[in-house]
DNA sequence: TCACCGACTGTAAACGATTGCAAACATCTT
DNA sequence: AAGATGTTTGCAATCGTTTACAGTCGGTGA
């Protein structure tokens, strides 16, 4: 028990230290037990003094702290983990590190996670080879506590398996969500938005409307199209099929988009362009090509992303709530963990949208 | 022993299951020694047949594999970590997650962490009330088996100790650095960037040159800043400092810049950007007041985010390789983990940064 | 035939913190 | 004074893997 193992890392070169804190702060880790001698007190006492600071006397919580700092203690995260049977540790798994997009829910997420003493760990679904096993292995892992999925298009078999059971991490969606598996989500009213921005359109005159859709697989493209139509069909329009040109987030699918617009014979006056991003592409591209927003065409955007007040014009855009969708899942979460969230009940969160009118907008010629 | 005692989550409610999967892949947890006994062999046979198939004989290998699957076996990671003094996490800091910049950086150290084996866990260090406790706590704990700091403001003592010590993670610095810590870096050549930005500028016929500089206490700004200098005093100009405008890095502080310029009797002519979002806002202002980019003044930027080639004009910039900088920051830290690289020599990585002509400059008239 | 070798496998001791339980002690009650 | 109650503390088991070490077993060369 006292035999003192050599913890050096192996390709290390031992350096001696000189005066006190020498003495005090080796180089082999200091652990709990060594913390527990120096204060005259037992392991269990001192793992208390620094967990649960209630339940130690105040005299011996201060020999102990004293002791701790002397020895620059700091608890082993593995095997506090492994003991307590919980990490403190939150996953995302979001589909592109890449997009700017999710930079401010990220804020948000580890704006809620930090002060909670949770850890963010992030994951890129396009990166590893197989998204599923990426998914697999967080669910059925100790490495998370809880899992924040903003990609819709994870194998949903595990995820609806996982709840069932009742077993494995929860799970909450961000953004996109999955309907069959019965999780608590945080998304926006993307139907409202799509209404938002047809509606705004409409009324500044334009009756020939154009829009960039997202993926086909996205559940997001449906649920904004479904806005458009019902606010079109509330009008008397219709989205016409050619109007409508296919979109994946990338800035480069709004070029494309624009490229498409600008052969056609017939033009619609107004875009209505998925996300920020791809509006982005499309004005570039139409600048680029020597016509300009909103004198040319009329441009709205989806996100309100940080440079979309900035661009040249200044887009039109229906904002998400971004840092508040992060904080919202992560809370919630967090709540789902430790169990001060109604199993019975499924939260599904519906943050709204809002119109967020700017330069690259004007009423039809 | 045998005593198995329930792991069941205490909120939640048993669920009865039927058929096979019921008595294979119960509620409670399946542990090594569960397979084991399935598969009629020891668990440290298990352990191997998973982590070294090698020293394990074809046969015994497939059984246990059998009899991982049929139980739904997964390894404990807190266990794992715990026992192999090791988590296989990264832990990225990094002052702002909000800021597009550094997403294409993360995706670069995730490309090289994934394939070996590792997570990343990003903290923001802006988030955290101290920066001081958010450092220490991974440089101490057993969270992380390296870190990669993107934040050249962290308190550098708590570094140089660590370095000295020969003890704790190793740690690699990306884009920025501290001078005194004597740690791995990645960076960029910001001196040669900031020469090639006036280069180009003066050869357009630029005699008046502002720049938006970035925080003083930020290292890349006093790096580019001594670019600027050498390459304006080779052509005997100078950097006036009534010509100097603040920034931070926020499209903002972009914005400001703008207005400054816009109230002067005397402008320059050209402004070099410290980041291309201080760019936006600089040029979104400017078109604000009815100028436009280049005809009234010319615009260079840094950093060439996504959205710079389809900002209106296209930003002309200079481009830092902000993947393969994240990439090579998780390679070299990768390789200091597993001691692969030499400990006598401190690597010290200088990407080369490339000057792309776009549309936001132009020749003097 | 026997010692030896190589290829597998099992036993059991870590890894370092947390926590149920009970002992020790102090403080009140009656 | 004896019990009752409450507060602090320590003991020791436990979390689930990994791995050094010590077999076991069949085959080989002398």
């Amino acid at each position: 028990m006292l035999k003192v193992k050599s913890n050096v890392k192996k390709t290390k070169v031992y350096t001696p230290f000189h005066g006190l804190k020498s003495e005090l702060m080796d180089l082999k880790t200091v652990k709990i037990q060594d913390v527990a001698r120096r204060a005259g007190v037992s392991t269990a006492t001192v793992s208390r003094a620094l967990s649960t600071p209630g339940k130690v006397a105040e005299s011996t919580r201060e020999v102990v702290l004293k002791a701790v700092r002397e020895t620059g203690y700091v608890v082993n995260q593995s095997a506090s983990n492994l003991r307590r049977q919980k990490t403190n540790t939150l996953v995302v798994l979001l589909p592109d590190l890449g997009n700017p997009f999710f930079s401010q829910i990220l804020k948000g997420i580890e704006a809620a996670a930090a002060p909670a003493g949770y850890n963010v760990l992030i994951a890129d679904t396009k990166q590893s080879s197989t998204r599923h096993a990426r998914l697999s292995t967080y669910l059925h892992n100790t490495t998370a506590d809880g899992l924040i999925l903003m990609d819709g298009q994870l194998p949903h078999e595990m995820l609806t398996e996982n709840s069932q059971r009742h077993d494995g991490p929860p799970v909450v969606f961000a953004c996109e969500w999955i309907d069959d598996a019965q999780l608590p989500s945080v998304t926006v009213d993307n139907v409202t938005g799509g209404a938002l921005a047809i509606d705004y359109l409409a009324d500044l005159g334009h009756r020939t409307i154009g829009h960039i859709a997202g993926p086909p697989s996205n559940i997001l493209t449906h649920e904004r199209r479904a806005g458009i139509d019902a606010a079109m069909e509330a009008r008397g329009m219709t989205l016409a099929d050619k109007w409508v040109f296919p979109g994946d987030f990338s800035i480069e699918s709004g070029a494309l988009a624009a490229q498409s617009w600008l052969a056609m014979a017939e033009r619609p006056t107004a875009m209505f362009c998925y996300c920020d991003q791809m509006a982005f592409g499309f004005m570039s591209e139409i600048a680029n090509a020597g016509l300009s927003v909103p004198e040319d065409v009329s441009v709205i955007g989806f996100d309100d992303i940080e440079s979309s007040s900035h661009y040249i014009p200044q887009l039109t855009t229906i904002r998400q709530p971004r840092f508040e969708l992060g904080r919202k899942a992560s809370h919630i979460l967090i709540d789902l963990i430790s169990g001060r969230l109604d199993d019975t009940h499924i939260p599904h969160e519906k943050l709204p949208v809002e119109l967020v009118v700017r330069q690259s907008t004007a009423a039809v010629m």
